[in-house]
DNA sequence: TCCATGGCTGGACTCTATGTCCAATCTGGA
DNA sequence: TCCAGATTGGACATAGAGTCCAGCCATGGA
């Protein structure tokens, strides 16, 4: 059945929407001859391909209907609420190839909406925690924290702990920062060229790493 | 443009999308060809078809690559976040015909996400906010949000709109970050001589404030 | 004690990014 | 249409970023 052409013509279609709406959608391709399902991507009830459409109210023979149906709403055996479309895919001389439809769980979308309408959706706006105001200051309690694991005071860090804050504080993007090098060199007690010394090695994980 | 045969093609599968997606899904078919947008369901930007695509990272004509990317984050210019997928759809040959690209506007449903984990798990405590990861998507957010707020697109702001923002980003800090000058010039459409010429206004209290 | 080694240092140097300035151009309004 | 003010690209000056190197410690082994 998947290697049907028109499965591999539309699967990438189907596959995307899929993606797209994540685990609450389902999306199926009918073959309007057989009136059976050809392919299943994120299944939400138990049918297969092979299994029968059960889709006799959309003809999509009738050259005269629309190409695009719904959105329409359906009922799950549990009780779930869907929202279904369905779309009649054509060959390039124009015949129906397939039936497309897609189906949405609306369960999670209504909650949502219902809390949403329980408060008079006063659209919560954060007030943008925006930049960090002293990045000098988190320079240093980087510096702090490391210096406190290890139990030595700045100035007895090894070469490897100091790469080691380096790292964090690259990790934290810190020199992307204007004039942020010299207060780090400053933070580590160390001069700006050794700084650039760790920070190029840091940088270079290739070469010279028979340490590890 | 809309009697090429693919879009007749692969038509209904965007409409159909489009439908299901309601106002807040973009569908747009590329032609990988040209590098140009074929048609557009639902637009939220103002491109429309014979636009150039933007594409450049996907390469349809890499036949090792997946046909199907995503779902992956955008930004749009006035800061609204999206999720997106693109697939490449192809003929019965296998060629590459078209690319397919549904954009999904976030925000409603990231509002709703922020009420809803507003309740359970009180006070998230993020274990150090360190800096800003990406902080020109901070830029474009600062500038989308004024957009909204007066609703006029980037191209229409005014030169005291313009301060406006400059004041935020300066505010925030963005200008102590390095190569931060020319990504705002840029998302605020204005030459780098330009923007230097508010900022100086804008840190001049002095003078000219016969306005006040 | 002496020497060898490897990291650290200051400083010179290059190059990129920043910020200033200006003449030419554009734009909106009388 | 013309004018005044805003905008622009480009030239320029300078500061900051990053590289390089010769010399200087400190450590540890002979």
């Amino acid at each position: 059945m998947d290697d049907d052409p028109r499965v591999r013509t539309w699967a990438p279609v189907c596959q995307a929407v899929a993606a797209l709406l994540g685990p609450y959608a389902e999306v199926v391709l009918h073959d309007p001859g057989t009136d059976r399902i050809m392919a299943v991507w994120n299944p939400m009830s138990a049918r297969g391909p092979g299994d029968p459409s059960l889709l006799g109210e959309l003809d999509a023979l009738d050259p005269s209907a629309p190409d695009v149906f719904g959105p329409y709403e359906k009922l799950l055996a549990d009780g779930r609420r869907l929202s279904s479309v369905s779309a009649i895919l054509r060959d390039p001389d124009g015949r129906a190839s397939v039936v497309l439809c897609v189906n949405l769980d609306r369960t999670p979308l209504e909650q949502a909406a219902a809390v949403l309408s329980a408060f008079g959706a006063p659209t919560v706006s954060r007030p943008e925690p925006l930049f960090e105001h002293d990045w000098s200051e988190r320079v240093q309690h980087v510096v702090g924290s490391y210096v406190r694991e290890c139990g030595r005071p700045v100035e007895r860090l090894t070469r490897a702990d100091r790469l080691a804050v380096l790292a964090r504080l690259d990790e934290a993007k810190v020199f992307a920062v204007r004039r942020a090098t010299p207060v780090v060199a400053g933070a580590l007690r160390v001069s700006r060229s050794t700084l650039y010394g760790l920070l190029a090695e840091l940088r270079a994980p290739n070469a010279k790493d028979h340490a590890r």
